[in-house]
RNA sequence: GGGCUCUUAGCUCAGUUGGUAGAGCGCUUCGUUUACACCGAAGAUGUCAGAGGUUCGAGUCCUCUAGGGCCCACCA
């Protein structure tokens, strides 16, 4: 900086954010402000970034997550610690998938007329287009990364470190290819995992369909085409004597079908009649059942959603069609009973297009979570990992406790090819899927730091892993959290990192959430660019709590700005009484008056809490309290009182201690006003040999 | 079916270990004091959803009730 130029001109009246921010950035980035120090007696403080998608822009809720990290992260550089803070990107699968074929559908185009290499080529360019943008957009928002070790979740390295869990767990024989019941989504013509499905109550006719002497109730007619089995539950007293029998009786193919009785303890008895017919091919109760009974299994519809040659008359009909219509043939067959038309039951539907899931006997490989489950279960009870919100915990044990294999296989282009883990094996090799996303993101937090250890130069594995916290939504604890501590666990015999902060979704004004189907997405770089990002940084801050949603606010974003402008002012202020004055040959603050008195325990108290808070991650209570110390008690209260005081010098120098102190405090939150601030103070304070003032993200946290 | 969570000033929300209610915005009155009108001074506003309990003391812990929200769930 110019240290010859006027106040006038270093600190004009207005701080306007979008006249510094990109430089204060590059200023950040081209001194290695980000790098973690190398000092090793210093205690390390590693977080890793959830990778944002890069297939679009950021949103709010990444805004909202970079301010809480990076203010963690800033205060813990600002206290010493061998800080890093790890930037990627994630090619994030079917999400990406998705809109990518959307894109496609408006030129008219489809993945099913391309091969698929070349729909994984066009999707690779259209996803690093986004890339640049995307991480274009993280340095908007503040967010002190270390982009020397940037990674994606489609580098070799990270591919490679997939592949070598998938071996071991094949090894430890915890991963298995079978042909089981999945979730299928007929839409995207993949399987899911349990997580994938969502779950809507409907009200659908039940059906009751007289089989002799047996009536068996149904929603799903148009399913029951090769009826040959009814299964009962064994005690029950109306079909003992039909157990073990066989009767012939009409089906709705018009033809006499031979119907055996069987007994199972997957029966409800209470449930509608008591019996019911099994279709083990679209239906994971009843697949078990068949398994149990040897029975024969077969396909009634394919996976276009449509009914197989099976259906004689129906085939090719859609599913959601063929009900009624075969509804209709079985009642004038004289089959159907009669029909409860307030039956109410829960449907799965694929999260994506909200279409009802077919569930349908595909093979797939599943990885056997229950030992896995119990060591991630384990971590959260002893507290190897600290949950907050603490009412996450529970939340957290309940689902880990009751997990069923997980499917990782999915029929889609964009993501890591199962096939490649294990060429030499032609059950891996010949497997034309990709890996579940969740399965490789589970593995990110040692995957980047083996990644960057395996470069060379140093060994970040050793020096930053386990890290020691991860901040994300609370959408993301089962999807994501829950399989990252099964894989830290499994694979490195510990928790990935020490600390989980779960923040809540940023709802719009109204308190909705946001959807770019109800357009009402709030853009973070419009309010950046309206703003400034510590306005932005502050308004999300601001009054939040661990894992609740909270509406976007813009008259706290705006309260932000104003505050930005308050703190430019008091530091315009102060410079303007220092006058000539050289800070760094002022005297040691001495408390004279009551006010000065008043400030410098107040700065105290200030300080010892402002720490607290960012230890237990209270990081809205600590903005909290250094605005209300820094606009109430510094700018209203001691600054009117200085105006009066008559020993200039020591005045001079309480000013100076509580700025600066403030402005090291605020950094966190507001991270570009106050390095903004920095950079221009007076004097040969905090400058080296070559008259280069320090940077403040480096600074030294006030002890006293 | 199971679990979590919320109900505090007109609005949006804070309130960490239990100790006589807070912020921002809004509102009222005043002030153009040479850091700031993206400002300052003074001020009004709450039986902290309801009922009961524990306690010397509860917005804060326990139970129940009412009403929101969220999540999980192989209910043919």
């Amino acid at each position: 900086m110019n240290t010859t130029s006027t106040l006038e001109s270093d600190f004009p009246k207005a701080y306007v954010a979008h006249e510094h921010e990109a430089a204060l950035y590059a200023l950040w980035e081209n001194n290695g402000t980000f790098a973690p120090s190398t000092d090793q007696s210093k205690p390390a403080f590693s977080v890793v970034m959830p990778p944002p998608n890069a297939n679009g822009n950021l949103h709010l809720g990444h805004a909202l997550e970079a301010s809480m990290t990076d203010a963690l992260v800033r205060y813990h550089r600002l206290k010493g610690d061998r800080t890093i803070y790890v930037p990627g990107a994630d090619h994030a699968g079917i999400e990406t998938q998705t809109v990518f074929e959307k894109a496609l559908e408006k030129e008219g185009r489809s993945r099913f007329q391309m091969t698929r290499e070349q729909f994984y080529e066009e999707t690779n360019m259209f996803v690093q287009g986004f890339r640049g943008n995307m991480e274009s957009q993280i340095r908007v928002l503040g967010s002190s990364v270390d982009w020397s070790v940037n990674r994606f979740t489609l580098d070799p390295a990270v591919i490679e470190r997939a592949y070598e869990t998938f071996r071991k767990l094949y090894a430890d024989g915890l991963v298995y290819r079978g042909e089981r019941i999945v979730n299928y989504s007929v839409k995207y013509r993949t399987a899911y995992s349990d997580l994938e499905v969502e779950h809507e109550e409907r009200t659908e006719p039940l059906y009751f369909i007289k089989y002799g002497p047996i009536t068996v109730a149904t929603v799903r007619p148009e399913t029951k085409f090769g009826d040959k089995v009814i299964v009962v539950h064994p005690d029950d007293p109306r079909y003992q004597q039909y157990i073990g029998t066989s009767f012939d009786c009409l089906i709705v193919t018009g033809e006499i079908a031979t119907m055996t009785v069987i007994a199972d303890e997957a029966i409800k008895p209470e449930f509608g009649t008591g019996a019911m017919t099994i279709t083990p091919a679209h239906d994971p109760i009843d697949y078990e059942i068949a398994q149990r009974h040897n029975l024969p299994i077969h396909k009634v519809i394919d996976f276009d959603g449509r009914l197989l040659p099976i259906a004689g008359d129906f085939a090719g009909m859609k599913v959601s069609e063929a009900r009624t219509k075969v509804a209709e043939r079985m009642m004038e067959l004289g089959l159907i009973e009669k029909t409860d038309p307030t039956y109410t039951h829960t449907v799965g539907l694929c999260y994506k297009s909200k279409q009802l899931i077919e569930p349908m006997l595909m093979p797939q490989w599943f990885i056997k979570v229950r030992p896995l489950a119990e060591k991630a279960k384990e971590a959260v009870e002893s507290g190897a990992v600290r949950v907050f919100p603490e009412s996450y915990k529970g939340v957290l044990i309940n689902w880990l406790e009751n997990l069923r294999d997980w499917n990782i296989s999915r029929q889609i282009a964009w993501g890591i090819p199962i096939a490649g883990a294990m060429p030499e094996n032609p059950d891996v090799a010949n497997d034309p899927d990709t890996f579940d996303t969740w399965f490789s993101s589970g593995q990110w937090p040692y995957a980047v730091f083996e990644a960057a250890s395996k470069e060379g130069g140093r060994d970040y594995m050793k020096e930053f892993y386990p890290t020691s916290l991860m901040v994300t939504g609370r959408d993301l604890t089962f999807l994501w959290v829950a399989r990252m501590l099964m894989f830290g666990l499994y694979v490195h015999g510990e928790v990935p990192f020490r600390d989980l902060y779960l923040h809540g979704m940023l709802l719009d004004p109204k308190g909705k959430k946001m959807s770019k189907s109800k357009g009402n997405v709030v853009s973070p770089l419009d309010l950046i660019a309206q703003y400034g990002t510590d306005a932005v940084r502050f308004g999300l801050l601001i009054g939040s709590s661990p894992a609740s949603d909270s509406p976007m606010a813009e008259e706290k974003i705006k309260g932000g700005r104003n505050f930005a402008n308050k703190v430019w002012n008091i530091s315009r202020f102060v410079c303007m009484q220092l006058g000539e004055q050289d800070p760094s040959e002022l005297p040691a603050p001495k408390a004279q008056t009551e006010a000065d008195t008043k400030i410098l325990a107040e700065l105290a108290r200030v300080r010892t809490e402002t720490v607290d808070h960012f230890e237990n991650y209270r990081f809205a209570l600590a903005l909290q309290g250094l605005h209300e110390f820094v606009w109430h008690q510094f700018a209203d209260t001691y600054i009117e009182a200085a105006k009066n005081q008559e020993d200039r010098q020591n005045t001079q120098a309480i000013l100076w201690k509580v700025l600066v102190d403030s402005l090291i405090m605020l950094h966190p939150c507001m991270s570009f006003v106050t390095e903004a601030i920095w950079q221009r103070l007076p004097g040969k304070w905090e400058k080296n040999a070559e008259g280069v003032r320090s940077i403040l993200a480096q600074a030294s946290w006030p002890t006293e």
